[in-house]
DNA sequence: CAAGAAATTAATCATTTGATTGAACTTTTT
DNA sequence: AAAAAGTTCAATCAAATGATTAATTTCTTG
């Protein structure tokens, strides 16, 4: 959304700052070295004399965006808190952080699609969330949540708080909705999926 | 996923064959039209020769990705089926498309966001749901079902169905799954779906 | 089958785009 | 303040890419 000011930034940090915007905006392909450039409001030469290439510089950004929504994900759901905090935790971290930066998830998911490999070996960094899977193993043995798979549990909240940000433009279209509903809607969903999360997970069998 | 056969296609086919392939696994600009002429194995003039250029190409190939997406929604969710039946359909019949389509909800969620201009007018030929709205205000007035927003319904429900497919590579390494297991829970999940959303949905109150 | 129409192709064009260069300007060091 | 190092820029390069052309081949029709 909205133009930004860069000129309180150094050279090195307006191109970050203006290829964050452009990167995520429009993806690798659709960003022209140019664009970054001007949105910055530098010269194409200065973004090769601070960072090599496009390629380098995509890798940064990307880079930066996956570590902030990597890290916050395996802080909160492979930390030391019930699962009912966790799940309260995240849904109003990340409503809140997307709606800062909606367009991250989008970002995130698409190069992860488009550009398995490279993405790959980004995540690859991240440790896996063995901790939200043991915590899940348990609470289903001793009965005290429904049985089944820590991978839909990992689907079902991921899915229902980022996916509006993903869809955003359609789901707006479709269901008739301007951007102040949206947004409430956004607002509403920090108690409603954690609400539908943890009433699902509850033992059907008592 | 597979390479495919375009040999018993004519050249006319072979192309939208192709660029449905091409277009939908690298988006709009990351696709070369090189690289449609290369898929379909014809020569890039006749790319030109049927459709005058790649942007019109694209829009035959995003138009009938939306128009099937988006047909298929308004026909089940502007049907006159009960609620409940309307999320088992919709979550089987997406589910399903979904697994032998598994780039067309990235394709379409992606080429919203970037290029939100050439879809919006695309979405609007498809008629709104107002039927689904009508059906979810009634039963909310006489108090069959909770009190909410039918964007929120809406959201959980292509949500919970369509990010899996879109967020599978991050979904897959984060969560430790290989395709076959991953496949397992997409199968699951025509079940556990419907479950969620229904179950959360009763009125709470009664 | 011959003439015209339709389809296909190799070669080429014009523009875009990632990257580089060398000169100019600014800051830091001695 | 002179030299060196660091930074910025206009101009330019080479490769990629969307599109066209003109020649060739294949198909259709009388």
């Amino acid at each position: 959304m909205s133009e930004q000011d860069y000129s309180h930034l150094s050279t090195e940090e307006k191109i970050i700052a203006a290829a964050k915007q452009v990167f995520v905006r429009k993806g690798y392909s659709g960003t022209k070295t140019r664009d970054i450039a001007e949105e910055a409001g530098i010269n194409i030469a200065s973004l090769h004399y601070y960072y090599r290439s496009k390629d380098k510089l995509f890798e940064i950004v990307i880079g930066n965006a996956l570590d902030r929504f990597s890290m916050g994900m395996d802080k909160i759901l492979g930390g030391d808190m019930p699962l009912d905090e966790k799940v309260r935790a995240f849904v109003e971290n990340y409503i809140t952080f997307f709606k800062e930066n909606p367009y991250v998830p989008m970002f995130i998911m698409s190069e992860a699609l488009t550009n398995p490999d490279k993405m790959s070996e980004m995540l690859d960094r991240q440790k896996v969330l063995e901790k939200l899977a043991d915590q899940f193993s348990k609470l289903t043995e001793d009965g005290s949540i429904r049985k089944m798979h820590h991978g839909h549990f990992m689907m079902n909240l991921v899915g229902l708080t980022a996916f509006p940000f993903v869809a955003r433009p359609i789901i707006m279209k479709k269901v008739g909705l301007n951007d102040k509903e949206f947004d409430d809607l956004l607002e509403e969903r920090k108690k409603l999926i954690p609400e539908m999360i943890l009433g699902h997970l509850k033992n059907p069998d008592k």
